[in-house]
DNA sequence: CCGATTTTGTTCTCACGTTCACAAACTCCT
DNA sequence: AGGAGTTTGTGAACGTGAGAACAAAATCGG
């Protein structure tokens, strides 16, 4: 995800006490399972329990919660509040993250009141935007502030997370901002591509690209026995193609 | 040697004319940057101009795009509307996908209000909700309905694609429905691993995870100096774990 | 028509991720 | 105490994905 970090051809891609990505993208799921066995009363699970939990295979879970240590014991399985812990301690949630919301549009709002806000760990100390109209209303227990307040915030709270839900339009320049201003962690709802500099991470939400995921296999699905279209177009056409009113083509 | 220049017909990983997953979630990507190409009044873009815009490397759009078939002219580059057009036929967003929407809270309200749906291809045919004082209020120019009225409206309206926006409660439920009224793509934005069967697609939106990838990483960027924690406690402690006082409640 | 130039499409290689399968380690029962 | 039964942790095999590099195909200038 985070494109830049380079990386040395003979270098290990695995770095110092490292835990490969596809595993940090699911200690979260573990430890929300583990979560929701806790609070079931639950003291003890095997990695086939826990597994069955989280939707993974019980294989995949246990080399995943290899790389934490060696919790854990055998003929017996893991003690739901220990490696909680330790998988809330690995991933950083055992202290809270500040974290401002930019651009409080229908989606900003509805983060804000996201009781919770997930789990605990993180504290939203700021809802910013540019629009003056949007300065000042209440949202929950806090007050939409301006943008140009951004800066102060940062420093003041040691901010570190931003999450930007402004349009796709000043979604880069807010990016910039934020950085500047010494966030390095960005959450992005906006449906632009932003690009940072190196020792920034970046996490994408894309709604309309998730749905095109789906799209995608909805259609191999209803398509498998009409497999007549590719109509197999001239590549080279000069340049001019009338694409032929989006929709026609393909009988449903 | 030329051990496997012709393709076995004994081992085929990829499926009959099939796309990489990986690929798959690209093109999305890839459509949105044609499009903004397209907007700004460039008809003409090479693999590196389109890489670019996409946010990745030339090489691997280039064989993304290999996939597709062989749209694009050597020395030249892409036409965009032509590749445009491919690529959304491929995904499959030249026809247009009915959704339904479970779940009028504050996300649920805001996916709503989203005008454009992302881009065109998905239309909104229905808001859900159980709670009764929900039901019949006003966004946009949609009327928010009973949840009850789920059968009949995917039946009437080919719905394939289901969003839930329920709190984790109830999702397994909706999720149930769903599938049983005869959706066979589901995008859950509940924080709970839902189950379906064999047939049926699930792409899930969690800000929680999302946040707590990005603390990971965070966590790691300013530990990089104080490396003193991981107390390294006893892993083999007899069985008997005494957990420092996280949670307590171990019997019940 | 031919060679220089550009840019695609594809092959090759390496890294990463997943799954299997099994030894090691622990509990329980006799 | 010892053997049977469980369950973890991990080594190895396999599959997927990424990136470098290059041959093939097109344009352009003379």
């Amino acid at each position: 995800m985070t494109p830049a970090r380079s990386r040395r051809p003979g270098a290990p891609t695995r770095t110092e006490r490292g835990i490969p990505e596809a595993t940090v993208a699911r200690l979260p799921v573990y430890l929300r399972a583990l979560t929701a066995l806790s609070d079931s009363g639950i003291a003890t699970a095997s990695s086939e329990d826990l597994a069955t939990a989280a939707g993974v295979n019980s294989a995949k879970l246990r080399k995943d919660l290899s790389y934490l240590g060696s919790y854990g014991t055998r003929g017996v399985g893991y003690d739901v509040e220990y490696l909680r812990y330790q998988i809330a301690r690995e991933i950083g949630v055992t202290q809270d993250w500040a974290v401002v919301i930019v651009g409080i549009g229908n989606l900003g709002h509805a983060l804000a009141n996201y009781s919770g806000f997930g789990t605990r760990g993180f504290r939203i100390v700021a809802l910013l935007d540019a629009d003056p109209k949007l300065v000042g209303e209440r949202i929950g227990d806090m007050v939409v502030r301006d943008f140009a307040e951004l800066e102060a915030i940062v420093a003041a709270d040691r901010v570190s997370i931003g999450v930007i839900t402004t349009p796709a339009g000043p979604a880069q320049e807010v990016c910039d901002r934020l950085v500047a201003a010494g966030v390095t962690s960005i959450l992005n709802f906006a449906p632009v591509v932003l690009s940072v500099p190196a020792g920034v991470d970046i996490r994408k939400v894309d709604l309309s690209i998730e749905l095109q995921i789906l799209a995608y296999h909805e259609q191999r699905k209803s398509g498998e026995a009409a497999l007549t279209e590719v109509p197999e177009l001239p590549a080279t056409m000069n340049g001019q193609i009338d694409l032929p009113s989006v929709g026609g083509g393909v009988g449903a």
